[in-house]
Parts: C-alpha cells; structure tokens; sequence
DNA sequence: AACGCGTGGTC
DNA sequence: TGACCAAGCGT
C-alpha cells in the first residue's frame, strides 16, 4: 500500500462536514495537532531517570551518549544501576578515555553485548582526541564516532542538543506503524518509516519530542495490551481504530538456531583459585573471561571431551563430570554445556593461553552470564554480575488489566 | 542485506 | 514455559 507523506509544514485540507469528515478516506493526521498532544503528554508523564535533566534543561552529552549506548537492546531497567556505575567510576568522557579497556570490560560485564563496551572506549577516546573531550553536536559528527549508528546518532543530536531529528528506535517504530497502521513489513519498510517519522514536526522540542515517542512507546504503546484508552494519540491512531494495535508492526518471522553443545572445565586449586583464559578480541562474547571449555557444535558428545581440550589432562590427574548441564541462550543459538571439574594440586602451572584467578578476584573478572552459570553449577559462586538494582527509578505502572 | 552479537523480563 | 522482545551496531 503506498502513503502519500505530505510535505512538513503544510496541513492536509479538512472535510467541510461532519458528514464528510465520516465519508472521507483515512487522512494523515495533522502534524501540529500530534505534536501539541504529544508534548503536552510528556509535559505530564515523563518518566524520570538518572541521564536525564530537569524539564526546561538541556541533558548532558555525555550522559546521554553513554546512556545510549547502554540502552541498545536493552531495558532501562538493566541499564539504570550500570549507568550509575559507569558515572560513578568516569564522570567525564576524558575519564573514560583515560581508563584502560579492561577495566571497562569489567564494569560493563554482565550487561550484554560486549563489542558496545569496545566501541563505547574508543569512542571516548576519538571524542577526546578528534574533538578535544567534547562531543559534536551534529548527526554526521556523531555518526562517524564508533558504536554510534543511526539511531544513536539522531538520539544524541535530538536529545543533547535539540537538533530537529526523529530518532526511530524499536519504540518510534511501533508507534508510528501503528498510527498510520503501516502494512509493509519490516525492515522493508524502513524507508517509509523514516518518511513518516520526518514529516513529524518537533516544534523546536527535539529532545522532549524524541524521549516524548520512547515514553510512549515504553509505557502506553506496548507490544502487548496496548494502554491505548490513556494514550494521548488514540484518536488519530489507525490502528487502533482497526481494532488491533497489537498487529502493528508487520514482521516477517525469523528462523531460530541449531542447538550446539560443548564441555566447561572448571578447574579449583586448594586455596580456591580457578583456571581461566580470556576470549579472542573479536567474535562471541569477544575479549570476555571463561573458563577453558571444547568449540560449541551441534554434534558434540561429553564422551571424550577431554581428548578436545589440549592441556587440560596435565592440569589435574582426575576430572568428574557433574550431573545435569548449564543452558544458555544466545540470540542466535541455544548451548547446552556439560560442567567437569577437577581439584588441582597446589603448585601446578596454567596452560599456555590460561591463568589462575585467586578466589577473592573472581567476582571482578570479566564473567559473561553463561559463564556465571558454569561457575555456580560447579559450587562456585561468582557474586552477582551486575552492580546492586538500587534506588528505585519512576514506574509509570498503570492498573492491571 | 542478512547475520552475529547477551541478557533479563514478560506472558 | 518457551517465544518474544528491549532506546541497534558492525560487517
């Protein structure tokens, strides 16, 4: 189905009659009404969290990059006590870049998708040395910086400098499918999304108009159940007035992985330390910590494990394989890994590529959750991975349904 | 362009 | 309870 977009600035005509107006095909809706509805919502309910200013004050670059960041893919519930963290330990963007990646990787851990820990350092570091610890206040600037793609890019500029943008996150996407009831798939339709999203008019609000779509996305135009009765754009929302909001956006289904398999060798000296490598910089959990375990395929059986991890028979003369397995899903692919484990004696050498870490260090370690999960299955207790979930932030929690 | 890349929450 | 999803990016 093809939309016309009429151009910014310019009004569709409206029917003379009542009559008309209920004869007249589905029109787009008037961009100065959404805003003026839209912003005198967000006037009312925007949620506040820590990387954002008081209503009428400019947000902080810098915290509103690194929330960013922090917040790709994943919930602002999970990111609230890592953003804190991160403040805490580089209060400025010439801090971070000061710090050394590990010790970055480290407070990132267990937040997910490490190659945003990578980016998010050299990316302070080009902000500090391109662009002298400040950062740029426009859409290319920002988008040539690592780890800032399109969205981000516009999120920033919007947000931090009130640049006339229309971030499309997951959130806008939905909302706005919704509103013109989009029937093209996604991502196809990517192109038309941003048509829609650029003909919205921000009105010299582009930071309240930005976080006003995420609000809305995050806690009235939800996936499921929609709120759509406290919803400041019921009225001109098309998919609503379908009667199923919940069918927007149009996705095509995705195929699932393989299930793949492999062995974990949790090795324990007498005085507690572990035996543990780093991973290649690039890839899968890239330059995260793990104990030493066989490649994950999809034909791997426990029998022989040890005949696939060189070194590991001279470590410790008698390794048990424990009973049940660790789970893990990964987007792309289920793991199911079986735990041995080995009681070292003291004295012994790690392996070319592994070190011992002393039991008191191993909850600072660089741990992926499924790793976290081995340690534990084997009698390990890893501490927990991320920093304590502690002040409660705002929830907009509306009544059940 | 399609895929690789974590984790936790929700129903 | 497994499937889906959450403020995407890099290749």
């Amino acid at each position: 189905m093809t939309v016309a977009v009429p151009p910014a600035g310019r009004k569709p005509r409206l029917p003379r009659t009542p009559s008309a107006a209920r004869l007249a095909p589905a029109r787009r809706p008037d961009a100065a009404a959404l805003t003026a509805a839209l912003l005198g919502w967000y006037d009312r309910h925007r949620r506040v969290l820590p990387w954002r200013a008081p209503a009428g004050v400019r947000a902080d670059p810098y915290a509103v990059w690194l929330s960013e960041i922090m917040l790709q893919q994943t919930t602002v519930k999970a990111v609230v006590p890592y953003f804190r963290t991160f403040t805490a330990a580089f209060p400025t963007v010439r801090d971070l870049a000061a710090a050394e990646l590990d010790s970055v990787l480290r407070l990132w851990a267990g937040l997910g998708y490490y190659a945003r820990a990578r980016n998010l350092h050299a990316c302070a570091r080009a902000v500090a040395e391109r662009h002298g610890g400040v950062f740029p206040g426009t859409v290319d600037a920002l988008r040539a910086l690592p780890g800032i793609g399109d969205y981000t890019a516009n999120a920033i500029a919007a947000i931090a400098f009130d640049v006339p943008v229309v971030p499309i996150d997951g959130n806008v996407e939905r909302v706005l499918t919704r509103l013109h009831a989009l029937e093209e798939e996604l991502p196809g339709g990517k192109p038309r999304l941003r048509a829609l999203a650029d003909a919205l008019e921000p009105a010299g609000r582009a930071g309240d108009f930005a976080q006003a779509l995420m609000d809305l996305g995050a806690t009235i135009c939800t996936p499921k159940s929609p709120a759509c009765v406290l919803c400041p754009w019921s009225e001109p929302c098309a998919a609503r007035r379908r009667g199923d909001p919940e069918g927007f956006p149009r996705k095509a289904p995705k195929k699932e992985g393989t299930l793949r398999r492999g062995a974990a060798f949790v090795a324990v000296r007498g005085d507690g330390a572990v035996l543990v490598r780093s991973r290649p910089e690039k890839g899968l959990l890239g330059g995260m910590t793990e104990v030493p375990t066989t490649a994950w395929s999809a034909d791997f059986s426990p029998q022989n494990a040890l005949d696939h991890a060189p070194g590991l028979d001279a470590v410790a003369p008698g390794w048990r394989r424990l009973p049940g397995v660790v789970t893990h899903v990964f987007t792309h692919f289920p793991l199911e890994l079986f735990v041995f484990v080995a009681a070292v004696p003291a004295g012994v050498d790690a392996p070319a590529g592994t070190r011992w870490v002393a039991q008191g260090d191993i909850a600072g370690e660089a741990f992926p959750n499924v790793m976290r999960k081995v340690l534990a299955h084997a009698g390990i207790d890893p501490k927990p991975a991320p920093p304590d979930p502690s002040p409660r932030i705002s929830k907009p929690k509306r009544s059940p349904r």
